[in-house]
DNA sequence: AACCGGTCTTGACATGGATCAAACTCGCGC
DNA sequence: GCGCGAGTTTGATCCATGTCAAGACCGGTT
């Protein structure tokens, strides 16, 4: 039994779906297999990267919780986005060569580091690995722009209603309950990925609980009534 | 003179430092110049691609002016991004091989159209084209990043200040003045980009004007003071 | 020149969410 | 077992921005 036996191979990884292309073929699968370079452990509450810092590398979660944000001069802060196991952060880094957003662990996880050359090198002769990585960057993209609708114009229930939505949704194709969550984050960190404040965060939890749609204990939330929800992100239409 | 004469090249095309990877050799510039399919007009107020169309080519902006937005089933739109020359749009397609905004003019234009499917082909051969389109959407990605923390942590003074001097920076990269510029959008337009009403930015126009920040004659804007623009958003520091 | 629709400005008022403040809960270390 | 601090809840109040409404401006058309 030597080192080489726990070689890390995305082709074995029970994530590979998420993060990786399907419809390989054999040779396709080894080269791809390169693309890891180590896995690394990264404790709750420390910092995956920072803003500033040269890029390298995206990191693909294993497991996990983390969170991304950038911060002014003046000390503003805003939370960019919540990444759990099998998505893909770091992507911002590539423009400049340097990581524009930190990312720091909400809870202990670990990460596979994938070199950007090495993507860059494989890419070239793997087509589906090049067509993954232009989808990956795609899906941020739209995201972002779910992020800005939220953002631009929708209301605090609505913001609130739309982020345990989005946040179960993800935790059920990861083989979680469509309707308990734990909540990996602090209201502080929700209030700011939303564009509000704690206490309206908190707020809004608890009218939501009071209107029987969750209940809340700390940070464990249940989902009782999911169809209310999504009402309050998309009114349904009445017809005239 | 026949036809060939007047072929697209991207090699001679006086917006390419914007659009297109620098640093080619002669083969690869001829490679290259085979990517925009065709140019295509586009009329003010008419739409280049709209939500739920097949995806199959991305844009690159010749002349003119384009909006983005996404719309909820209720009806609520949200602008993602106002583009001009040399930029590139359509990269939320990718993902999901169809289109998930629409874009429309906002005066005359012409686009480059680029099947995407040539760039995916052509990147592989030449490794600075595949770098360059992973930069443009890191780039985009970045952007939105910068759009969350105004609408998430941004009042609307700051907000209208930030997007104005976005809009000279980018107009002074393409030989424009840095101080007089001519907004292509309605008050609404940029309401909705900046998650406020329209009354709300008149008024805030008209307040940076009352301060002598601006001088605001319908759509045309004198920027008067770049400093304090500067400094409303980033409010300097003192040191303690 | 008169009209018209779309756009913009400005005023008066309403309100959602921010702010400030106090108290509660829970996990953790002593 | 107790105390402490981080995180959270809740209440009272305030204010930035939304809402509603009226009128001004402008370019294009007849």
């Amino acid at each position: 039994m030597t080192i080489k036996a726990i070689k890390i191979a995305c082709s074995n990884c029970n994530l590979r779906d998420l993060c990786m292309p399907t419809g390989l073929n054999a040779d396709e699968l080894i080269r791809v297999d390169e693309l890891v370079a180590v896995r690394r452990p990264v404790k709750r509450g420390t910092t995956l990267f920072h803003s500033g810092e040269k890029f390298s590398s995206l990191y693909a979660i294993r497991t996990g919780f983390f969170k991304t944000y950038v911060i002014t001069e003046d000390g503003r802060d805003q939370v960019t986005g919540f990444q759990m196991a099998g998505e893909i952060i770091g992507l911002d880094g590539i423009v400049n060569d340097q990581h524009t957003c930190n990312a720091i662990a909400l809870e202990d996880a670990e990460v596979c580091v994938i070199p950007f050359d090495r993507i860059e090198e494989i890419s070239r002769e793997v087509g589906a690995l090049q067509h993954h990585v232009y989808k990956i960057m795609s899906r941020e993209i739209v995201r972002e722009h779910g992020v800005m609708l939220l953002l631009g114009s929708m209301r605090a229930e609505e913001r609130l209603a739309a982020f345990l939505l989005n946040l179960v949704q993800r935790l059920e194709a990861r083989g979680f309950s469509r309707s308990e969550l734990v909540l990996r984050m602090t209201r502080e960190e929700i209030g700011s990925y939303l564009g509000m404040k704690l206490e309206t965060v908190s707020r809004t939890f608890s009218k939501f609980a009071d209107e029987g749609l969750i209940k809340v204990s700390q940070r464990n939330i249940s989902i009782l009534d999911s169809d209310a929800l999504k009402h309050i992100v998309n009114p349904p239409q009445q017809c005239h």
